[in-house]
DNA sequence: CTGAAAGCGCTAACAC
DNA sequence: GTGTTAGCGCTTTCAG
């Protein structure tokens, strides 16, 4: 087997117990002994046992990262390496390593938590999305094991630690904007109804309608997975009203790319004969044609912000419940238009 | 602290050692005392401390992926997460966990790979990227560390298991469905050379080319960053020519989105003025517009085969060195068509 | 300042 | 079939 930390003392002539002490630099030991002992663990190329650490002091400097069941096409939304990178990044840079769990089935991603917290794996765990009821977060919440939430929580709002974006009111900005281009008919699609990020936005879209004195028309208010053609029919369904939107306001680059697509389909240009908004600048966003209008939810940020909340909170066992909001941006681009008629 | 394996040897009246072949279901228990033990760990809601057997198996059941280094805007393709997702299927299929790194520049990812290889870590590495002088992969090989590669390795190939599509013959189907097309005056737009899938389309490419004895225009053949303005000069300048390409070869779609965008900026469109192909069938490359005709290279497959192949490795010491050929498919998509002049 | 020794929680001979 | 007993490699009192 590797060099262990006896070989080191016995090769400096000291105690194992020195050797550990040197290893986390306790300055209690000599100079001279540390120069000798560092000395050894170079020769003999000693580098210390995790896992026997870990044992040790009950704790794996490790955080577990929990991906949406990857049942969803979700996965290939590029929101999510970007949130890695950034927890990535944070993670490095304070010592700790990255667990992910990319899901399978619900049941599945369940029994992977369930293996990170019962099997002392993580020392703490990072959900990189909210949904109401999540069997998930309900398990961490009754086991009290320390998380952060990327996203609102849907409930309980006040007994989590979460980072996210006032989705609301970038949501209302977003369709403020619309308004002030001269839109009154505005749709809103998102995907499932279960993400609660999908009605902090729809709820910002309303509450800028009822300020602008709009009716909110419930027939321009559709949820579906925009991803797969099974979107189309809402889409179609939605301009064969008489009176049609002029405006969408997506809820997400990816659903945008589709929705677009669907529309040119139908012989509805963008942003010609309507104007769509979107969110999180993803890259892409800014690569498509027509360049999106997107907000920049900073995602990024998101995940070091997550990353160190959690992190602070593991080495704080009292560190109070936080909230933080990562600040937005609108970026105006060219999938929208002033309505002229 | 948690109830541990003497708490429910004691409970049910038997050895911990008992209890421990209960855990790992041997069949030298008889099925009284099973039935006897596992009640006791069901109330008194046990589970095996992971670090504790780890260090008593030396091993750890978990694997570590090794992005490459995020500096690169790389990390948003959607490739990673689609790999991420093959690999975490089957790891969860096989009982493994997964450490990633996600990289930061060069060197911290190299620091993450000593930790996890030095630490004890992870019994095994996929590396999800294979370029010349890798210094990782060499540390790899030096440390003799079980890993295996997605892409084709630069060098040493016949000592390196890896995963890989057959990227020289995908291109030069590829090429060739664009001269059947009547194409003659074809570029090649690819990322840095350092990568090796980057030289293998190259290759493909040229290959065909040479069979069709269409003469090879080093000025045809360009390398950058499309993902940003930079590439936008490589682009005018291709169309600058007297003679400009009729067709362009792109080695990946994420790339191909920005390079049809800068084409629009020019003013040149596809497929009208110039056909595009494309490598990787992203989820965005159906949904794009046009919707590019694209090299399915099975992603999903890549991260199983890889992930397979390694635990194979790391269950059977002397499982010998193998290379994986994960077939692709040509999508043909509407943005490529035949030239008629 | 440093050493001795007792664990951390689990596995794996080796007995019986 | 099951119990006993050493470890796995490191940390951490407690002495000195």
């Amino acid at each position: 087997m590797a060099v262990t930390i006896k070989d080191v003392a016995k090769k400096a002539n000291v105690a194992p117990s020195t050797v550990s002490r040197v290893i986390s630099d306790n300055p209690r030991i000599s100079d001279a002994t540390k120069k000798r002992v560092r000395k050894a663990m170079e020769e003999l190329g000693y580098h210390p046992n995790v896992n026997a650490r870990n044992l040790a002091i009950r704790s794996t400097q490790a955080i577990g990262v929990i991906m949406p069941s990857s049942a969803e096409t979700s996965l290939q939304n590029p929101f999510f390496p970007e949130v890695l990178r950034g927890i990535g990044s944070m993670a490095l840079e304070t010592g700790y390593s990255l667990y992910v769990s990319t899901g399978g089935d619900d049941t599945q991603s369940f029994e992977e938590v369930k293996r990170m917290v019962y099997g002392n794996r993580v020392d703490g765990i990072i959900l990189l999305y909210s949904r109401r009821n999540d069997p998930i977060m309900n398990f961490l919440v009754k086991e009290k094991f320390p998380f952060v939430l990327v996203g609102k929580p849907y409930k309980k709002e006040s007994q989590i630690t979460y980072v996210d974006n006032d989705n609301i009111q970038a949501s209302k900005k977003m369709t403020e904007h619309l308004i002030e281009l001269g839109h009154r008919r505005i749709a809103y699609l998102g995907g499932t109804t279960d993400l609660v990020v999908t009605t902090d936005r729809l709820d910002g879209y309303k509450q800028a309608l009822s300020a602008a004195n709009i009716p909110i028309n419930e027939k321009f208010i559709i949820h579906d997975e925009f991803l797969r053609s099974s979107g189309r029919k809402a889409v179609e369904k939605l301009f064969s009203f008489s009176e049609p939107p002029t405006a969408i306001l997506v809820a997400d680059d990816m659903m945008s790319l589709g929705v677009i697509n669907m529309l040119e389909e139908l012989g509805i240009e963008c942003p010609e004969d309507v104007s769509i908004t979107s969110f999180n600048n993803l890259y892409l966003s800014e690569i498509t044609r027509p360049s999106l209008t997107t907000v920049d939810i900073n995602i990024y940020s998101l995940g070091i912000q997550s990353a160190k909340s959690l992190i602070e909170r593991l080495k704080a066992k009292d560190e109070p419940v936080k909230r933080v909001i990562v600040p937005f941006e609108i970026k105006y681009r060219n999938s929208t238009r002033a309505l002229t008629e």
